[in-house]
Order: structure tokens, then C-alpha cells, then sequence
DNA sequence: AAAACATATCTATTTTTTTAGATATATAAA
DNA sequence: TTTATATATCTAAAAAAATAGATATGTTTT
């Protein structure tokens, strides 16, 4: 749990909003098609919609946040979900209020 | 209170550090010449010391926390003395924890 | 087995950040 | 009122991040 790497992971407006947006995936994304639930989390398809960004932008900023373990990625046949990793956010967000 | 721009200036290891170095001031840094307290904080010539970086550069990373108002200057004759702000520092992890 | 599809990785370019030397400014001291 | 000191700003170079196109990989469908 590295305060500077989170902390460069989060200093980019699209990748604090994948985050946000993954809190509630329901409100924010089509249903899949293969599945009826968010359990996993949201395919890359649907998060690169959303950014309008390129699919290797998107992929590598997933990438980068999965280094951090602030998500988690889930095989579905064909497609990646990312997750939210709640237990990391929250370690960061208790690490700030302590260390910073 | 932008958090993005706030994770950028905390996305460098120098910059978290000076922020910690200023919760104890006494605990990180020889007196001051002018003044026996830490009550506006500390001169920049003492946290350069510690960083080991160049004047310049101390002198840039503190104008960018300043621009988020994670700091706040105070000018005592030819020194200024920067400290916390912990009321932005504080709505910022405050946000991370209901926003992120 | 070939074609289609989703995602990851590679490569290259552009943009931003880092960093320090040089210079400017403001204050204090001689 | 010149000189010294502390900090800020300017300029430029090097390093890192952003971004997308092309290609590779893995999976499913035909």
C-alpha cells in the first residue's frame, strides 16, 4: 500500500471516475450480456465507452490501477471485469488520514 | 478542492514527505533564528536542507502545494515560513473517503 | 479449423512533469 | 546605499506519462 503510487494512479480524472463508476455498476453500465449481474464487476468494452478513450488507453490505465490493487480483474469467457477492490481503497483512504 | 489535482501534488515522494515533516516541526527541523516557534511553520531553506534537492525545485513543489492550498505561507522578514493546512488536508480525505 | 471478438501488449509520438542553473526580487545587514 | 541573504521565477534539458495505432493473444462461434 504505496501512498505515492495510489496517489499517481489517482491524479488522472478518467481513472478516479472508472473507480466512482464502479461503485455502483448498475447506474452506470448496459447489462452484460453473458451474465444478469455486476458481481465481477464491468467489462473493458463497456468501461472504454464510457471514457471515449482509445481501447489500449483504457487497457493500460486498468493495468495500472490493477498494479495498485485498486481493482481486480475477473476472466468471463471472452471478457475482462474489473472490480472496485474496497479493501485497498479503504486502507488508502486510512493511510492519509494517518500518515499524511 | 479538486481531488485530482490534489493526488497530483501527492503523487511525489518529496512532496509527501514535506507534508509530513510539517505535523512536527520541532521533531524535523533545528530552531529558527528569528522566532522560538513553529507556530507559522517552517523556512524553506530548512526544508530544502532535508529534501536534498535545489533550491528551485524545493521552491516549485511548495508553490504547488500552495496552489491547492495544502500549505500556507507566511512571510517573516527575508524567510517564508510555510505550514499545514489542515483544513484542506483534512476535506481532502474527507472526499476520497465519500467520493472515491 | 477458420473467422470473429475482446483484451493485452508493443511501438511511437505528443504532452506533462521533474529538475536545476541562472536571474530577479525582496528584505536585512553593514 | 552597497552588500549579503532568502526565496521566487525564468529557461531549458531530461525523464515520465498519456495516448493511440498496430499487432498479438486468448476465447468463442461458425
Amino acid at each position: 500500500m504505496d501512498i505515492v503510487e495510489i496517489s499517481k494512479v489517482l491524479s488522472n480524472k478518467t481513472r478516479v471516475n472508472i473507480l466512482k463508476w464502479l461503485k455502483a455498476p448498475a447506474l452506470n453500465f448496459p447489462p452484460h450480456q453473458d451474465i444478469d449481474h455486476f458481481d465481477d464487476g464491468v467489462c473493458v468494452g463497456y468501461i472504454q465507452d464510457k471514457t471515449g478513450l482509445s481501447q489500449s488507453t483504457v487497457s493500460t490505465y486498468l493495468n495500472s490501477m490493477q498494479n495498485v490493487d485498486l481493482v481486480i480483474p475477473t476472466r468471463h469467457g471472452k471478457w475482462t471485469y474489473y472490480r472496485r477492490n474496497e479493501e485497498v481503497i479503504k486502507a488508502y483512504v486510512d493511510a492519509l488520514k494517518t500518515e499524511l
